[in-house]
DNA sequence: TAGTGGTCTAGACCACGTG
DNA sequence: ACGTGGTCTAGACCACTAT
């Protein structure tokens, strides 16, 4: 049971004690198209000493930043856009706009939304080089980190195995989209993956439009299917290639290769993509920072 | 070259714009012992309009933060222990209590204290779970995450390596003391690490000691040493067991294992720790969570 | 009851980027 | 000159923990 619309904590306004601000009349500025004014929300009952504090107690800066995160996903705010400025997403919620900025905070640090003095904030997009290199964590021994050339060896609709349907939380034999591609940096292959994406997410996906697609893979999917990956988990093993990762990887058939099973979330946490990766990290190693 | 005593990078007093709020007498609290009143430290200089703004500009909080981070590099504060409350630290510093909660979020962000509500904000340890494993990724296929029993083989002084040397920026020569140990889980040889630390901050450190120790060797390190890891980097690849690696670990030789080489770093970034880990994988992975 | 961190507001001023 | 995010302050109230 999710919460959100009803959720009401309590009944009177907020922390605008002072000033009677919460009449929620539209306010200077005209409401943008696809939100209406949200049906804001108190955090604080004023409730009689001895009651118990409300069970479902959420800051109003929460609130706020799951509203935002709504109209992330809805599509209002399109990856690369600017949001609204806080003042104008203060006005909007009628909160301050310290509790806006808070919010924002909070996205800016899950990578959702990216900063940027003097100009606004961004959604941001896998476009960008800095998130680009969040989800690919292979580095040259030598050299900068870049993108290699993707050769896309297959990629068609099937029935989910249970393991990935297990994954992706959906039922065995839903219907999921399998790719198979091969990443070569500076002519060697290096990186075999196998993906698994949700079928319902990829209506239309071919091997065509994989094979044009110049870029990280997650930005065609971000501007041609509309999911963003958010965040991903990863298992990481040693393993010896078989004959068919030797073959691809032009390795020895038993050669240690790095085996890294993702699991990629949208919003929501809900997850969109297993990628089962062998990496030949003979030139190359994964670069992991603990803090 | 530091900065941080005589860096003041303008002269007027800062934010407390309307009360005259910054002559430096000590304040109503009895200086604490070993930090004497700060030489604090505007942040805007209102130059005339035309002048250059400062070229080292840092923001007020910024410099709290570096001061905290002295202090608990200095011990005033030991790990596991509660640092003075956001009032006292405001007042101590001449700053506001909303000052000194920024500096302490962005030190609560890097895991060097942790805010318990309605307690008071604590020093982290290695001793804390939640600390151990960040710094052990390893997870088992079945159950939960867990320590297991250090074996050390080996705990000797000796002249750093030239590779050794220029991870831990110190000169090849120079002492270090070298650590080879097997981790063993629910009775199986899962890691054979080899562990170089900068020999200065080390001097005592024996074979005996490390067996004595029940728990994280990091929490040895930072209880009996002074030496705290802050933050860590590791370069990840699959390789194949050598003749040493496999007897240790009982695996064939030739089996993959994953390789991992960290450097640790403690206050100011500084390395005191390399750390070369062969993983046996096969009822284990190394968990990562991109984000 | 007292003290701690957590939330929220309001207003001022600054640095940055763009016209 | 203007709008954006960034910093800083001051004060109120809330939630949590301990005594």
């Amino acid at each position: 049971m999710s919460s959100l619309p009803t959720s009401l904590t309590g009944a009177t306004a907020p922390g605008a004690q002072e000033s009677g601000a919460a009449t929620p009349g539209a306010g200077t500025q005209p409401p943008p198209s696809s939100s209406p004014a949200q049906p804001l929300v108190s955090q604080t009952a004023p409730q009689a000493a001895n009651a118990v504090p409300s069970p479902t107690f959420s800051p109003l800066y929460q609130q706020i930043k799951a509203l935002i995160t709504r109209s992330l996903q809805s599509g209002e705010w399109k990856p690369g856009e600017m949001i609204p400025s806080e003042m104008e997403l203060a006005s909007r919620y009628k909160v301050s706009q310290g509790t806006v900025r808070k919010a924002i905070d909070e996205l800016a640090a899950e990578n959702l939304v990216a900063r940027r003095q003097g100009k606004g904030t961004f959604v941001t997009t896998h476009h960008e080089d800095v998130v680009k290199f969040r989800f690919l964590r292979l580095v040259p021994d030598e050299g900068e980190p870049h993108y290699g050339a993707s050769h896309v060896l297959e990629c068609k609709r099937l029935r989910a195995p249970a393991e990935i349907a297990r994954l992706l939380d959906i039922r065995t034999g839903d219907s999921v989209v399998q790719i198979r591609r091969v990443l070569t940096f500076s002519g060697e292959s290096t990186v075999l993956d196998e993906i698994w994406l949700l079928g319902a997410n990829f209506k239309g996906l071919t091997a065509e439009k994989l094979t044009e697609w110049k870029g990280p893979m997650y930005a065609l999917f971000e501007a041609e299917f509309g999911t963003r990956m958010i965040r991903a988990s990863e298992k990481i093993r040693a393993v010896a290639a078989d004959e068919t990762a030797a073959e691809l990887l032009s390795v020895p058939v038993g050669s240690p290769l790095l085996s890294v099973e993702r699991v990629s979330y949208t919003y929501g946490d809900r997850p969109v993509e297993v990628r089962r990766g062998l990496y030949v990290t003979a030139r190359h190693y994964y670069q992991n920072d603990l803090s």
